[in-house]
DNA sequence: TCTGGGGTCCTAGGACCC
DNA sequence: TCTGGGGTCCTAGGACCC
């Protein structure tokens, strides 16, 4: 077993593969030979597609249009929120028999450590196999594993072994693997970046790791020419952090709409601005936090976006107050004709609403909006979300 | 009928304070 | 009649990730 060489790379990243139309071809396994596209609205983009659909070219975060233009016999599914949310679930707590070292990601992926298992399960990489089949077996679909002793590498070495496969880069490979890849393919370089290295010479991850680190600190700055340059060298000084999704408080919320078709009409706009205050406002009460930062996003129809904030003197959680400084913040603009694509409301700044003492300047009228923002809670909670709307939102003329 | 929605973090300039 | 130097907050934009 000393063949093995995945002992010395005790850190694994599991990867879904294709997750959310992996898991739509598990509720309707008739769809699994033809081309599956997870997404929707006809001003979307892909969330997900299946293999077949990838031979064709789609990819996630493609736009639909062009993905069915791509792919036009794929069959395009809504995406099954409820559905994908509990088959995560159940796959990290199949991560958790291994070890309690497990950070999760996203509803996709984690990272495991699993120095402490070895002993009790075996070699890294028979702990990556032992999961992969474990996955398939009770869910019904397939994860990748990357094995490796970083964190950036094993999800690198992930990604290399998709789909339905496993990659172990043991320490005396590193740089056999990392140096012949694209700059691009770090985690943390995204099309901008990879393009202005690429104009820098700089093509592949060992042309990084031989570029004197003040280099690359003057060309990215010194956050990410510092990072860049340890990463080029398979070292990212990050330890795996037991982190379950959703249990760590959040530092902004926010929500965005892409309206149907641009708009200039300052009606509609106001009733998405209030629409959206309404949902971060609802789902800032529902965490019991409260913020003072409120931003306001405008993206044009040619794609520009731009945005304008506003620090309260005190955080808030009320409906009102919200939607009023994002109407300000809109109005604040002084746009004239200028269609707009999409509108976002963004409330940062967030702390524990316990935390937070009302100087109650303003006391009776806030008071009364914020009595209001709970009862209408509270009969969401009774008869559903469509029950208790802005008055604005009734009469929806469209 | 090109290009979603949810986030995080970094940068940079200016205000303001000591 | 000369221009330092931190530190923090606020604002705007941008890159990146899933």
């Amino acid at each position: 077993m000393r063949l093995d060489p995945s002992w010395d790379a005790p850190v694994l990243h599991v990867d879904m593969d294709a997750f959310y139309a992996s898991v739509a071809l598990r509720e309707r396994p008739e769809l699994r030979d033809v081309p599956v596209i997870v997404g929707g609205g006809h001003r979307g983009v892909v969330l997900s597609a299946n293999y077949l659909a990838r031979e064709y070219g789609v990819r996630s975060a493609l736009p639909m249009t062009r993905a069915r233009r791509l792919c036009p016999h794929a069959v395009v599914v809504p995406p099954d929120y409820d559905t994908v949310t509990a088959v995560s679930a159940s796959v990290m707590e199949t991560f958790r028999r291994v070890t309690p070292l497990v950070e999760v990601v996203s509803l996709d992926e984690a990272f495991l450590d699993v120095r402490g298992s070895t002993r009790r399960l075996g070699s890294p990489l028979t702990i990556a196999e032992w999961l992969r089949a474990t996955v398939h077996d009770e869910q019904g679909i397939t994860c990748s594993v990357g094995v490796a002793a970083a964190m950036t590498l094993a999800k690198m070495a992930s990604r290399r072994a998709k789909p339905d496969g496993v990659l172990v880069v043991p320490p005396t490979e590193v740089t056999s693997f990392l140096h012949p890849l694209d700059v691009g393919e770090l985690w943390g370089v995204g099309e901008k970046t990879q393009a202005m290295l690429h104009r820098l010479g700089l093509r592949t991850v060992g042309d990084l790791a031989h570029t004197p680190e003040r280099t690359l600190c003057r060309a990215v700055g010194d956050s990410l020419g510092r990072h860049l340059h340890r990463l080029a060298w398979g070292d990212d000084g990050r330890d795996v952090v037991e982190r379950r999704g959703e249990d760590e408080p959040d530092r902004s919320m926010g929500a965005n709409e892409t309206f149907g078709r641009d708009t200039d009409d300052r009606e509609v706009i106001a009733r998405e601005l209030l629409r959206l205050s309404a949902r971060v406002a609802g789902r800032m009460r529902a965490a019991e936090v409260a913020g003072r930062t409120v931003t306001v996003r405008v993206r044009f129809a040619d794609f520009t976006t731009i945005t304008r904030s506003r620090t309260l003197p005190e955080a808030t959680d009320v409906t009102q107050e919200i939607y009023h400084a994002a109407l300000r913040l809109y109005d604040g603009l002084g746009l004239q004709r200028a269609r707009l694509r999409l509108v976002g409301v963004r409330v940062e700044g967030l702390t524990p609403r316990a935390t937070v003492h009302r100087q109650g300047v303003l006391g009776e009228r806030e008071h009364g909006w914020s009595e209001a923002d709970r009862a209408v809670d509270r009969a969401r909670l009774r008869f559903g979300s469509a029950a208790v709307q802005p008055a604005a939102l009734l009469a929806d003329p469209a």
